[in-house]
DNA sequence: AGTTAGCACTTTCATCTTTAGAGTGCTAAC
DNA sequence: GTTAGCACTCTAAAGATGAAAGTGCTAACT
């Protein structure tokens, strides 16, 4: 693919991805400066459809991107700093506010990446296997609430309530915060298995009421460390793709299932940045929109993963640009710490 | 109104909220076994609505229920028990799940009462300032990490998390424990005022920077107590009102407004349910809609207020009755304990 | 050999026209 | 008071028309 070729692509995804519309040769030669006249670019456009980077809605309408053209734009043309002064700032300043809790961080993050890029974004934690219980603790409120609070090693703090009916001494809190402790001090943030349950059973001498509801509310805990968050999926609804509320519907359907965005979120590879076009993407709802996701982290401290889901002519340079950006700002700002 | 016309009104309601379509005087003579000619039935619906009942889209289309219409029907024809024996159970088994937090309790709530009437559904908890602070508790989790904990009356629990830069002591902690109790137990929940705030900074011996994320935090939680839930959103969007992508995006855009969410759970008026149809709304952006709302609270015990959103063609007596029928299980659940 | 003007051809999209069908309102008869 | 019957109205879907937007190709040009 000569010079060209690649000026003229890059064109037609960069109008295409503005306008939703067919390109025309002659709106390539007008928007994009081209020092040739329609006819030599339609002559191109015809060459590029033949090798499959672009594709036709009718025989006798403009072009647009093929999946295989977007694949060629993501790895070959993609402009890595497309971000303005304005958006650094802007992140930097959404970034600034102290954040307490790793969760807050999360969702801090996945709102700005939808602001700015107008698309809508997932994230979800980092898994709660791979983290390590740092402490956990038991606090009394008045006479017969229990308050449970786990602490993990990547500064998750989760906390659960468990109400008695009968009072919790102030011993019963000691012996619990001790047993707990011992065992599950620094072991994976995961359910408390069978074999687990009865040693803690068999190691308390009062009443099994007390334990059993603490145990159920644990595993609770576990299960929900893993939540995703969702940001900004009403704006999908602005893009034209969305004319069809038939599609609208279904978009907010794949949203919906929790399972889906799991596994998407979880599949990136080994790499920081994945991007999905289309067909790529293995589930079958997803095969007309593309996925972007990326891992950020602190040194070698996992802080889960955030994505972004939008048609697939999403503005590839801008998304990732941030991406690569909020995950910069992200480090600076923590090492700080 | 006479007993025929009463029976023809509640007829053409029933149809119009099944079928979102104007109704003709041969459907209702079919559908409903009315024992007059279609003849007949026009010219009673002639009469309905010319007293205001009924409207038109078009000279010749079949009826549609006016704002009246609808009015009187939730006044005078409704049906209190519109619930099957599958719901009733569904509820139960919803309600029966071991619930520790009273903000669980109204997520419950909210989202069994979206999944029965299949309309979105918002919920908001007792107001901030009519709680009393039960118990503020500080636990440091490691050595740098602050924990707050407010409990209120209503069974509220609420926490937070401080990082600091150098270590907390286990002194501190007691101090501050005191100081707060003191000065905040038995007080509404509301947020920290200057005078308050000076008097604990002038109280506390050591650094500022301890006590004021403290404060920031406390208010900052204070103002989250006033959150709202909102469920299924999504189900709008198979309603045949929402055939116009225009309209769907109104309807989400106000669900996203979380001050007129507010407002309108607020605004309810002594009775424990209230009705509000098209105009009868105050905002604007809901006079094509209706909203019930309805409060919920065990013996004098205020737990908030659980609204419905949906077209004014609600089926309002299946609406009502579930809301009944919710607000009774939960407090015969809560009497209980 | 690469570029381009020119033009026939294709397809869409918005606008009109037509027609069938659903419903009402009214009149006159029961 | 009720109803059969029919003229009349309006909608909604299906076809008809024409302009506009583009392409592809040919032949001429540099």
């Amino acid at each position: 693919m000569d010079e060209r070729k690649k000026k003229i692509l890059q064109a037609v995804i960069d109008e295409y991805v503005n306008t939703a519309e067919p390109v025309s040769s002659s709106a390539l030669v007008e928007k994009y400066h081209l020092d040739y006249s329609s006819a030599t670019v339609r002559n191109e456009l015809a060459e590029l459809e033949k090798s499959g980077y672009l594709d036709k809605t009718h025989t006798s309408s403009g072009r647009i991107p093929s999946e295989k053209g977007y694949r060629f734009y993501v790895d070959e043309l993609i402009k890595e700093d497309d971000i303005s002064l304005e958006e650094m700032k802007y992140i930097q300043s959404k970034l600034d506010a102290k954040v307490n809790e790793i969760e807050d961080l999360a969702k801090i993050a996945t709102t700005t990446l939808s602001e700015i890029t107008h698309y809508t974004t997932v994230a979800i934690g980092p898994k709660p296997e791979r983290q390590l219980i740092e402490e956990i603790k038991f606090v009394l409120l008045g006479t017969r609430m229990l308050m449970v609070v786990i602490v993990t090693d990547s500064g998750l703090v989760k906390e659960t309530i468990i109400k008695y009916d009968e009072d919790i001494t102030q011993t019963q809190v000691e012996t619990l915060n001790n047993l707990f402790n011992a065992k599950l001090k620094g072991k994976p943030l995961s359910k408390i298995d069978k074999p687990m349950e009865e040693y803690i059973l068999a190691e308390i001498t009062y009443s099994v009421d007390v334990i059993k509801p603490i145990i159920e509310q644990i595993n609770r805990i576990v299960e929900e460390a893993g939540t995703i968050y969702l940001e900004g999926a009403n704006k999908s609804f602005d893009l034209p793709e969305f004319k069809s509320l038939e599609l609208a519907k279904n978009f907010v359907n794949v949203l919906d299932e929790k399972e889906v965005m799991l596994d998407i979120l979880d599949s990136g590879v080994a790499k920081d940045i994945n991007v999905y076009i289309g067909d790529e993407n293995d589930k079958e709802e997803l095969k007309d929109f593309s996925v972007v996701t990326f891992k950020h982290s602190v040194g070698d401290k996992d802080l889960g993963t955030i994505g972004i889901i939008g048609p697939k002519r999403m503005n590839y340079s801008k998304v990732i640009s941030v991406m690569k950006y909020i995950s910069k700002k992200i480090n600076e700002n923590k090492k700080g710490e």
